[in-house]
DNA sequence: TTATTAGGGGACAATATTGTCCATTATTAT
DNA sequence: ATAATAATGGACAATATTGTCCCCTAATAA
């Protein structure tokens, strides 16, 4: 469904929320070790989460990434998964064709494109905030 | 969403599948000029197909692939996704964890399940043959 | 100013996926 | 039998994704 990416990209958004909630900045250590991730790779994720202006970060004691709060209410999960994955996932077509088209439908089009359009309003539909408070009052888990 | 494998996969399915119902075999070549695939990869595609027996092929001339009219009634989407991805579509978790549990959730499993529940359902009711009849009436159609 | 802390960035490595090449086998028609 | 046809199979190559290593930069506190 989405990239090995990606999918750190949303955990660790998550958890940096819910830390934020807190008010508590987190460094790259605590992010991975709360979402069972490599260390340097989960680095590279949170520089792109940063470039695109979905999290903060401050360098140096006391440092480490942070949302505010502000940011986490307005941030939807579509906008982390535009961010690795592209809007194939919105468009694309399910059995890759160039485009998806309407007019020219692949087999599956008209099923595929209500699951898909289903998929699209979820993922715009559900901020970062909601999805970190519910972590936080342990309605959800970031490993097993 | 699939993997290429997996698009090729169904799309010369389909396509066979099509030809079939009007008692033609056919070639690789055709398939892949049909589904503007890459010839040599789409060989290993029908390979696998074959293995689990969702097409027949037979050698020398006059050969090529065929499906019989009971088996594209039978086989669904869900048939060929399985062979090509597997059921982490079905089962897995959305955000990748180990596996999706519905007592130890990912922030994401609540609404994702519904929408992942859906294309399973998508999948195991579509059949090979129905959509064969589709591409034939010109409804549908396998390349840009 | 210096030591320490913590993110940033570049190069590289491992793995998975996608794709190619070429020789072989089986079948059919002549 | 022989030639032609068409799938089969193995090895290999290209690309994308995932992951690691190591050094650099910025900020803070002592
Ligand atoms: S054309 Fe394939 S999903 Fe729309
Ligand atoms: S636990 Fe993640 S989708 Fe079910």
């Amino acid at each position: 469904m989405f990239s090995k990416a990606c999918e750190y990209g949303i955990k660790s958004t998550i958890y940096i929320a819910e830390q934020s909630i807190d008010g508590k900045r987190v460094s790259i250590k605590e992010v991975t070790k709360a979402i069972n991730s490599p260390e340097a790779y989960t680095s590279k994720i949170l520089q792109q989460l940063k470039k695109n202006e979905i999290i903060s970060s401050d360098k140096g004691p006391g440092g480490g990434f942070s949302i505010d709060n502000i940011t986490m209410e307005k941030i939807t999960l579509k906008d982390i998964v535009y961010s690795f994955d592209g809007d194939k996932i919105y468009k694309g077509c399910g059995l890759g064709l160039n485009q998806c088209n309407a007019v020219r439908p692949c087999p599956v089009h008209h099923e595929f494109a209500i699951i898909r359009d289903g998929l699209t309003r979820l993922l715009e539909e559900t901020t970062i905030k909601s999805l970190a408070l519910q972590l936080q009052g342990g309605l959800s888990f970031l490993k097993a």
